[in-house]
DNA sequence: GAAGCACTAGACAGTGATGTCTAGACAAAG
DNA sequence: CTTTGTCTAGACATCACTGTCTAGTGCTTC
């Protein structure tokens, strides 16, 4: 239902003389911004992926620092967003709510990584770039905290046992190592442990391992 | 000795005309490649840099890719060989040939973490510079992974260590934490032993963590 | 002190990117 | 079937950067 509604509005945005929406523009561009970083996010270029002629762009937007505005508030929303919601998800255990927030890091619709590399790479070149992603770090390290305080870790071990989990992952994809999702899988419950500081309940790791497995199938 | 060896070297480079060496450029380049990235990288701007008119460049360089392409083999013989310098420095146990490594990466003139990463961001967007930096990685591996070979770890498992070794040197350094140096030292010896397997003899330790404080007080 | 060498400056043409302006295309509304 | 609003195309001026060419500067050497 969501995904027709979706579709049925895509093609309300496409009547009339439409070639590219708004979101064709950001999509295009978030692209180039990941595999080529933000120097070659240019207009030419977008259009010419596009098949749009290159003026047409600003119809959208005001000018390049515009639609980089627009890139940077989707990646926080999207990749921020996303840490934020898993932290918030209801859990009957720590080790629940963790394999809850493991969930979108591995998850192909979850947490972009290599988006969040191009724009921490972006970021080393623009100062308001740097401070939006130190405010993003702060907003997600503090939700990861409060995931460990509400399961009843005090603040300063809670922020401690965020910190770890946090530094690690984003070292993990800083490796870039392409292991296989079952790989990564196997990884589970030593990690889970490490970070909780609590073993892993074997039913909670079979239900884990069952619904990731059943995404990855969905998207392949 | 060997000092005002360069500095006549330096001097005899810029007797006549010359306001701007090779190297000068070499060097202006790279800090520009550092702080700024590849793209960032310009005839013109380093020109600027220097004080120096941009056609002088011609003179040093065939063109832009000419001057990248020794900006690349400086960081190879630099970042790769002073690994491979420090890995195989004789020691006579594992623990002390370990430290020896370690040395390069807390030591200021060793291992140029920020020139490292600012390579691997060019080598996303470059295939040559990509399949260097592939290179430049196993071959460090390789030194590290024979330094454990050499005192007595089976091949396999001389692999494996090197591999935790290096990745999560790199992975500290991606994180970009700019720990003061005491805290670095005071993880050292829980490192050496998880890297190595075996505890971490005083005496070593001592006489590491003497050198290295000597060798930052002369730094600063 | 004249000639030669090593390097530098400035002018020029070319390219690719940005942003503006104007005319036009096309569906929807009347 | 004409008008309106939304979007697109193409022309234009401008800018930043590249690479080339030529003249020139200032040691060095004889």
């Amino acid at each position: 239902m969501a995904s027709n509604l979706a579709a049925s509005d895509v093609e309300a945005a496409r009547t009339g003389n439409i070639k590219a929406t708004r979101e064709d523009w950001i999509d295009a561009s978030r692209d180039i911004l990941i595999d080529q970083g933000v120097e070659q996010v240019k207009i030419l270029t977008v259009s010419e992926r596009l098949g749009v002629s290159r003026s047409s762009f600003y119809w959208y937007f005001r000018d390049r620092a515009d639609l980089l505005d627009h890139l940077l508030q989707a990646w926080e929303e999207g990749n921020t967003g996303v840490i934020q919601r898993h932290a918030a998800m209801p859990a009957e255990t720590i080790t629940a709510a963790v394999l809850n927030l493991f969930r979108c890091f591995i998850e192909p619709d979850g947490f972009n990584h290599r988006l969040d590399f191009a724009v921490r790479e972006w970021a080393r070149r623009s100062q308001p770039v740097q401070d939006a992603v130190a405010r993003s770090d702060q907003t997600r390290l503090a939700a990861i905290a409060g995931l460990f305080e509400r399961h009843g870790y005090d603040p300063l071990e809670a922020t401690s046992r965020a910190r770890i989990l946090y530094y690690m992952q984003i070292g993990y994809y800083a490796l870039d190592l392409q292991e296989p999702a079952e790989t990564r899988l196997a990884n589970v419950p030593g990690y889970l442990e490490g970070f909780t500081g609590k073993p892993a309940d074997r039913r909670e790791l079979a239900a884990f391992t069952t619904h990731i497995r059943q995404v990855l199938r969905g998207a392949t």
